[in-house]
RNA sequence: GCGACCGUAGCUCAGUCGGUUAGAGCACCAGAUUGUGGAUCUGGGUGUCGCGGGUUCGAUCCCCGUCGGUCGCCCCA
């Protein structure tokens, strides 16, 4: 047994994992690159109050946070949005217009790990700030879609559940209920997927008994699957700040339409995010069998910057958590072989023929090729085995024969052909070698 | 924070109705093998049976606790 273990909800990544990790973190670089995003890092410690300033006091509980040696209350970050908030807020003035950022970075947080979730992971978070219209949201969902088409994941693996959190208060505004009936009967929406009718316990509980004809047209609002069931819907209603959300969805449903990605979106009105800061559109990305955790999830949140001491800034921002989407992946076989092999592989006659090679080992090396060799003397045989193993396309082969010949033996291992070599033509051969092909 | 199940080698697991020195496959290491291929053969156990305590003549096995894991609840930014 280990003398010492790494703590409960910490992974170790060994070379393996390690390249699995970079691998989707590579795909999800290129993703946001190619949108235009700019990618951006930030402290993995801050203050405490950042997060209780955005989520309350409650946070606390469900972060690794501790005094520092100055006094002062710190926390690890549980999530980027607060601090990228903080970020872009400072430069606003002078950063241009729309503001798109990334990042991939890791976080923290205090829980029970479970499946798809550990106390550490990393996150791919986009922002786009100071764009009010829907245009931003397309631009984001659009993103979201392609971080996870781009490891081959299709319609049929994943969808991105779409809803709206203005839509939801105007709604329920218009049906004549007060602002903490509002929150609290939003709350009942959002857990009403896992408990059923059990969900309006809430509202009862601090409201009294919730008026049949009101819970019936709540859930009748929750059934709605697509925009003119909504528009059927609230046609009787009416109302101009109704008809101007009905306007944006029309909008954010075609253009990613336009886009291709109607088939990878569903309009879903049970999706509400527990967080009180969105404030439009919200989404979360699931996969179609039902058996994970969100793979992602963002939506609007327009008045988050102002709130953390900036200016009032539009935004709309989505993160990908790395595990469930590992398990994803994995379970649909989308994890390639990320073999890591050496270029050329050095067989060495003896000790005389390990310093005759030395020299090109360094060259080629500096030449930028994956060069090995053996680092204790062995048999050509077994140098014959590891370059194999090594996954090397080439060997180069530095015997006595040769060496007595002024050449080296530049043997192509899959097609199991060899060459003599002068050797000053080493790096050249192997060159051109590689390069055609 | 709560609950259920689980914990034997690097991995997957066997095992002991409580009994000598704890096993297999894979992996790994060495040799056969000092001039050519993933093979084969030989050898190597690499282990605090998670940890601590209890019961017992004797515990890897039974009991309690604890730590860790898995899954779920709470929470989910």
């Amino acid at each position: 047994m280990p003398l010492f273990q790494s703590l409960p909800g910490f992974r170790e990544f060994p070379p393996e994992a390690l390249a699995r990790r970079n691998h989707i973190f590579r795909l999800w670089r290129q993703a946001a690159l190619t949108f235009g995003f700019v990618e951006y890092d930030a402290p993995v410690v801050e203050s405490l109050e950042l997060y209780k300033a955005k989520s309350g006091e409650e946070i606390e509980q469900q972060l690794f946070s501790f005094t520092d040696k100055g006094g002062r209350e710190v926390a690890l970050r549980p999530e980027m949005t607060p601090t990228v908030c903080r970020m872009v807020g400072a430069k606003a003035g002078s950063l241009k217009r729309p503001i798109k950022w990334f990042s991939i970075a890791e976080f923290y947080r205090y829980e029970r790990a479970q499946k798809g979730r550990e106390r550490a992971f990393f996150q791919f978070n986009a922002d786009l700030f100071g764009e009010a219209g829907v245009e931003a949201d397309i631009e984001l969902i659009a993103l979201l879609v392609q971080c996870l088409t781009a490891f081959g994941l299709t319609e049929r693996d994943f969808f991105v559940r779409l809803s709206d959190r203005d839509l939801w208060c105007y709604y329920l505004e218009a049906l004549g209920l007060d602002e903490p009936r509002v929150r609290v009967l939003l709350t009942a929406i959002d857990k009403h997927e896992k408990l059923g009718d059990g969900a309006f316990q809430v509202f009862t509980d601090a409201f009294g008994p919730l008026d049949p004809a009101l819970k019936g047209k709540v859930l009748a609002f929750l059934q709605i699957k697509s925009l003119e069931q909504l528009a059927a819907t609230l046609a009787p209603v009416g109302g101009g700040k109704l008809m101007g959300r009905l306007a944006d969805w029309r909008r954010l449903l075609d253009g990613l339409a336009a886009m291709g990605l109607a088939r990878f979106v569903e309009v879903d009105l049970g999706v509400v995010r527990g967080l009180a800061y969105y404030t439009g559109f919200v989404f979360e990305a699931f996969d179609r069998q039902g058996e994970l955790r969100a793979i992602a999830g963002g939506g609007r949140y327009n008045h988050l910057v102002a709130k953390l001491g900036g200016p009032d800034l539009p935004a709309v921002g989505f993160a990908i958590g790395d595990v469930t989407m590992g398990l994803l992946l994995e379970a649909r076989g989308l994890i390639p072989a990320l073999v890591q092999a050496a270029d050329v592989y050095t067989v060495l006659g003896g000790e005389e023929e390990r310093k005759a090679a030395f020299g090109d080992i360094q060259a080629l090396r500096a030449a930028g090729y994956r060069v090995e060799y053996p680092l204790r003397p062995l048999a050509f045989g077994k140098q014959f085995k590891a370059a194999l193993e090594s996954g090397a396309r080439l060997a180069l082969i530095y015997g006595g024969d040769e060496l007595a010949r002024g050449v080296v033996k530049l043997r192509d291992l899959a097609g199991r052909s060899e060459r003599d070599l002068p050797r000053d033509q080493v790096l050249a051969a192997v060159r051109d070698t590689l390069a055609g092909g």
